[in-house]
Formats: C-alpha cells, structure tokens, sequence
DNA sequence: GGGAGATGATTAACATGTTAAGTGAATTCC
DNA sequence: GGAATTCACTTAACATGTTAATCATCTCCC
C-alpha cells in the first residue's frame, strides 16, 4: 500500500516562500484563534496515527473513552463530556453501536432519553489503545514540561471562564444577499 | 427538574447531571487536546456569529483575511499561512472565486502553479467584517488580560515547537514495504 | 385529560477535516 | 530527448462541524 510519512501536507513548517505584502494588519497568523488551532494540531498529529491503526478516529476515540469513566450514560450528558454536538454524536453512536463497540437503550422513566454505555468489545479497543496513547502524552509532557503543562491548561481554562458569558454582540444583522 | 437554560447546545456549561462512575482513569476532561478545543471554541463562538451575518465561515475568512496582507500568492503557501489543508482550500477557493471575492491565475513560469489575490469585492467585505471582528478581539483581550494573552499565544507556541519533531511511534501496524 | 409548548434525540443540508488517488506540468536522469 | 519521477494542485470518498428542521415524548396548565 505504501503509507506515506507526510507528503501532500501543506499545514506544516514555515517556508518564507514567495509572496509581496501589501498592507500592516496585524499579523493574522498570530491570532488567538490561530495560534490555539496550530496547537491543538500539533498535538493531535501525534496521536493520530496510532488511532487510525486501530481503526479510531479522534472523535470516536473521545466518546469510548468518556465511556470508560462510567457505567452508563445519558446521550446529552455524553454530549457535553466529549465536547461534541448532537449531530456529530447522533451519527458516530450509530456507528459504534452497530460495529457493537457500545450498547444503547431506552431510559427506563423517559423514552425520549437514550441510555450509552461501553460494550465488553469497546472495553477491550480501548485498552488495547491505552499503552500507546499514555505513551505518547509522557512524551508530551516530557518535552514541554510537567509544570509548564500544568500552567497551560490552567491559563485554557481561565480563558474559557473569561469568555463563559459574553453574548457575542452581533453584528449588524444584515441579509448578506448573494 | 429540567433547569437548563441552553436550548439546542449541548456542548456547553458543565451540568453534573446523573452517570455512575465507574473506574479511576485520568482525567479525560482534562487532557491537553481538550482543554486546547474547548478554548478554542470558547473563542470562535464569539466570532462566529458576526461572521455569518456577512456570509462567510470561519475558514472562509482566514483565506481572505490572510490575503489581505499580499499582493498574490501562491495556493501551497496560502494552505500554509490559513492553516488549511490543501483539499480544503481547493473547494473554498473555488466557492470563493465563484462570488468574485478572490482572482485566480496561473503563475507564469511554472504552469502548475496558482496565483491568488483579493479582489475589490473581497477587500470591501474584509472592511466591513473587520470592525466587528477587531471589537470582539479587543473585549476578549480586555476580559482576559493583554499580558495573560500574550503569555498564553507565548506558551502555545513553545508546545507547537515541542513537537515539532516528535515523529509519533506509529503504534502496530507495520509500515509495509515501500 | 387534552392541547400548547418544552425537551431529547435524530435527520437534513451544507461546509470543512482527513486521507488517498488522480491529473497535468516541470525535473531528473539516463 | 524521452521515460520515470517529482511537484502543485484537484477530485474523490468518507467523517465530522454547524445550523435548522423534524419527530416523538413529556410537562404544564386550563
């Protein structure tokens, strides 16, 4: 099959390639936005590839292993602990639960609720992907730095209280046509 | 019962409703690539609205936020200053193109080569987005601290450098011949 | 107890993320 | 100078993000 290392990715390291500027704003690149985004994919890349070989992709891998911390648990609630959207998660249970990775059933005192929990399967995926994915956080955290580690994601989660209630003003409102 | 105040987003407050424990695995919540998401989206969730109301996605704005620092520029190294890959930007140029908002041509020694730039149309849409968007930018500064932001995009960017090399051990799954 | 409204979950529709394969143009190498 | 290879995209195919709409309960309240 011939698995290449990186060839077609164009979101790597900088080059300095052509390109004439044209006005001062400020440098785009280093926006918050940006800069939490080409974090978050550093980070990710590296656990990717050993994801995929079991088959996993990021997402499913963050709902079996919210799985793991509980006996059972209610969509919404799996919802908000995966951090994903209703959508996302209606469509990747529907296929969990039918490559039987994680069973499903009614609440028993409201048949709107759906009931999620691992399967004895789902278990064994997960240890299976465990030692590598444990792996290669302490790798991460090796080379960063356990304390400055620490501190990032106490500074992520200050900002994400910073920014709990603010309403997004809105803008103008307008239609925007075609 | 039934207090909760967000309609449709169940990707939101933290709630603590019902789900028995099961076993002591870390933290999942709180690993790094989660805390970067839910930062990250803590902060695109104030821009996107005012981004909608003039008709353009998040990824949509990065490219013609970025080529509004350029005269032209080559598609490889515009996927790499908008974080894009390169399929992603194949189809957002293209839609991009279609409502007159970028030019394209082809570069003249080297056929294979594309060369884009903002059209007029597209600079007037940047200026009347960018108000807003500098407005949100500044209220969150302001809420979370200029010097505390500045520390944080420091310590994002030292954990992408950290990773930089780290060729991520693959797992099983043997790297067939080649 | 029955209708209006709220709620939990899914479906629909479109845009992007991600990997693999395809296409045409430049380079390399013999 | 032409076949093989590399290169710069572009398409294809599938999974997810995102918003709106739908569907089946459930609750509330008269």
């Amino acid at each position: 099959m011939a698995r290449k290392k990186s060839s077609n990715d164009m979101r790597s390291a900088p080059a300095e390639t052509g390109a004439t500027r044209r006005a001062p704003m400020r440098e785009f690149s280093r926006s918050l936005p940006m800069s939490l985004l080409r974090a978050r994919e550093a980070v990710m890349r590296q656990f990717r590839p050993s994801l995929r070989n079991h088959g996993l992709t990021e997402q499913q891998w963050r709902i079996l292993r919210a799985l793991t911390s509980v006996d059972e648990i209610e969509v919404t609630e799996l919802a908000r602990v995966a951090f994903l959207l209703g959508p996302s998660l209606s469509r990747i249970l529907r296929d969990l639960e039918a490559r039987q990775l994680i069973e499903r059933k009614a609440a028993e005192n409201d048949l709107r609720r759906a009931v999620v929990s691992i399967s004895p399967k789902g278990l064994k995926l997960i240890e299976a992907v465990a030692p590598t994915s444990e792996a290669i956080y302490a790798t991460i955290t090796k080379r960063y730095g356990a304390r400055r580690l620490a501190e990032l994601q106490e500074m992520l989660g200050l900002l994400e209280a910073s920014l709990a209630g603010m309403t997004s003003a809105d803008d103008g409102e307008v239609e925007a046509d075609e």
